[in-house]
DNA sequence: AGCCCTGAAATTGTATCCAACGAGGCGAAA
DNA sequence: TTTCGCCTCGTTGGATACAATTTCAGGGCT
């Protein structure tokens, strides 16, 4: 192909570029589960080789996102049903800890940050909610955002790690396109009470407005399907 | 080079042998914390090429036993006390609460199997601590034999695999290694109630004495250095 | 003396080529 | 007609060749 550098941003190599592409077309449901990922295709698509396709994909297996079979192919993951319910049982459990912790152990800093995304989530509030796709991402990433800051400032990384894993996997973007205006703004409100209760340093409080929160989603989401 | 299936035991992909290996030497202590790695140094030792070392440490850096930068090199790990007091404590989370949910879902089988394992365990105690080196090895597997089988029985699949990936990073052997006589008969006996736990299918009992024997384990370990 | 610049060596990142394996189709025999 | 076996093809796994980048030593400059 020969084309050395196709891409402006300079200093990313091409088998992270592939691996960010891939992991976002899964995770906002463009790559159905069960998919097959073809190599040389893959390779094609964005001007480069097989090399640095194959080690995103190990890296994206890695991750729990696809399902590498050898000398057969890759798919992407499918997930039950169960397995989804498994994987926000789990949040709710790393996060709620997370969130007590944050309670005790949270600056000023980090109630400013949240202070932030939660206005610029609840901005979106009169965004057209089936119409605009790129909202919805938006919006989606804010909550992304919010969580992680809430685990950072647990101020444990591997906490952190372990539940960052489990958003990740938990297609959030994908359900969060499904929650509808209702669910949002219960969101919303769960959020508000979620820096209250850093802002209190209570972490009681703290850890079982998580842990409602993310059992709460996890609900709206089985009972849509 | 050309020697294209050195070893005997066939269906292995070369990447994964490489992986296992790697993997083994770095949990094991042989591969020191800092330590570089050179990929063609690997595959020269491996008689293979770059190409499947190069996959295998993609899947070591995924799984956070080594730091990959790029241009610049791969090096195994370090880590502070404070990060594995972070694993241990994390391990107690969720490992508690597996064993909480086991002693509700357990079946006869999980039982006979974690008897099993228990009696093996036991039948070292007789072995001198400090000298046969395999021997605590061995002792060390059937160790996370047990954790696995509870974290199976607690049939939560996710649960299952955040628990175990950090099992896996806590360099088990290396610090088992570490632990005296005294602990691992300490450590024996909490097994033994996890087990009478499990048989009265009494999940706070089980939750508790599992989360006792982690904090534990952490602080024999914490004590020492 | 200390610092910056430069260049060569070492090492990683990518491309291409070859080998091994699995999937599916076709044909022959029961 | 159905089923077993073989064969071809497509795809992945691995080897080798090449390009790009970092590192570090050494020399010149301030």
């Amino acid at each position: 192909m020969a084309s050395p550098k196709q891409d402006g941003r300079a200093g990313l190599r091409m088998a992270d570029r592939v691996y960010e592409e891939i992991r976002r077309e899964i995770v906002g449901g463009r790559l159905a589960p069960g998919e097959k990922i073809t190599e040389a295709v893959l390779a094609e698509r964005f001007g480069a080789s097989r090399t640095p396709v194959r080690s995103a994909i190990v890296r994206l297996a890695g991750d729990g996102f696809v399902d590498m079979t050898p000398h057969s192919g890759t798919v992407v993951k499918h997930r039950t049903q169960g397995e989804v319910s498994e994987i926000y049982e789990v949040r709710a459990l790393l996060e709620s800890t997370a969130a007590g912790l944050a309670a005790q152990r949270r600056d000023q800093r980090d109630l400013d940050e949240l202070e932030e995304l939660q206005r610029g989530m609840e901005a979106a509030s009169g965004l057209s909610w089936e119409a605009d796709e790129a909202g919805v991402e938006r919006v989606s990433a804010l909550n992304q955002a919010f969580h992680r800051r809430i685990l950072a400032a647990s101020r444990n990384v591997t906490l952190a790690e372990s539940a960052a894993r489990l958003m990740n996997i938990g297609f959030l973007i994908n359900t969060y396109a499904r929650f509808s205006r209702q669910e949002f703004e219960r969101s919303l409100f769960e959020h508000r009470q979620l820096i209250a209760a850093l802002v209190s340093r209570d972490p009681a409080w703290a850890e079982a407005v998580m842990r409602a929160h993310i059992l709460g989603a996890r609900n709206s989401l089985a009972a849509e399907q």
